[in-house]
DNA sequence: GGCGGGAAGAGAAAGCCTTG
DNA sequence: CAAGGCTTTCTCTTCCCGCC
């Protein structure tokens, strides 16, 4: 007989039959009425040409064949429940995994580290691996499985297909060295334009500030234009420019290098952090892990 | 989208079998 | 022989699928 000729629910139905003995029992067990049951185990006798269970006078009883099924079919549902049915688990305990994790390098600053000081203690087997995509190409990766996850600002990642959820609220605030002559905690609009600036413009991303100035129609003098967050540090604290930036480098910046964070003339609109992710892991044990840990480690 | 055919199940009823 | 439980048959309803 092929496969493809039984109706695997049969075994179901049987399983139920050797359970309770009962065609009336096994059929309220799983929902059928008596006829529908009685109908369900001749079709059942039919597929497999034996009567399997005959009626007694001590209730219905196995035929020497229906003994002979019994522990194959209950290896077959078990198989189905476990391997099929259930979710598979991810215990970080013990899982060997990698992530890839979009974000910017701001966030390999901000996020990665925590992260990895968590999973150094409670998942030693899984890996984090940063990349930095730029926002329209992050979707593609997300879509496409090339990546786990987006942190950061991602407007462009609300789109159908797409989950996000909130982590913390940002805004911006000024770096200056510790001993600048001149800025202090709250300088005017004017005393800061009358600095020279360092902006920060990574390839691909958007610039709040700039455009927020923009929009004000402000023009500052730019000393310095970089590609990356991390290159400011060193700059801020070996020359009297100034730059202003999230807040949340900022705090990261002054636990490395004597700096001081001053408040900015102008606040744009703050804006939310968040993380991302594609609807094809939504459901995925392993990135609900990740994304419950990126949640309790940065949610405010 | 509407229609028709087939499959499956429910409910009712009648018949059969076994036990006490 | 009555009672309990299983089987069969019939009718009706619902759902799914293919076709137009």
């Amino acid at each position: 007989m092929n496969i493809a000729e039984i109706d695997l629910n049969v075994l179901v139905v049987f399983d139920a039959m050797h359970q309770h003995l009962s065609v009336t029992r096994a059929g309220q067990a799983l929902g059928l009425s008596q006829p529908a049951m009685s109908a369900a185990l001749a079709k059942l006798r039919a597929q497999l040409g034996d009567p399997l269970f005959v009626r007694t006078g001590h209730g219905m009883r196995p035929t020497p064949r229906a003994l002979q099924l019994v522990d194959p079919v209950k290896r077959i549902l078990e198989t189905v429940r476990a391997d099929i049915l259930l979710q598979p688990a991810f215990d970080p305990a013990t899982a060997q995994r990698s992530f890839t994790v979009i974000t910017p390098d701001i966030g390999e600053l901000v996020f990665v580290p925590k992260i990895l000081a968590y999973n150094q203690r409670h998942a030693p087997g899984v890996t984090i691996h940063s990349v930095a995509i730029s926002s329209p190409g992050a979707g593609e990766a997300l879509a496409s499985g090339e990546a786990d996850l987006a942190i950061g600002y991602f407007p462009d990642l609300a789109k159908p297909g797409f989950y996000q959820q909130r982590l913390f609220r940002n805004s911006f605030v000024c770096v200056v060295r510790a001993d600048h002559p001149r800025i202090q905690d709250h300088p005017t609009l004017d005393q800061f334009l009358a600095e020279s600036h360092a902006v920060v413009r990574p390839a691909g991303r958007t610039h709040l500030y700039e455009r927020f100035l923009e929009s004000q129609n402000i023009r500052r003098s730019v000393r310095a234009e970089l590609a990356h967050f991390a290159s400011l540090l060193t700059i801020i604290t070996t020359s009297d420019l100034i730059a202003t930036v999230p807040r949340d480098i900022a705090h990261v910046f002054a636990g490395l290098a004597p700096i001081r964070l001053v408040d900015p003339p102008l606040q744009p609109p703050a804006f939310h952090l968040k993380q991302h992710w594609h609807e094809r892991v939504h459901a995925d044990a392993a990135n609900v892990w990740l994304r419950k840990l990126v949640r309790d480690l940065f949610h405010d």
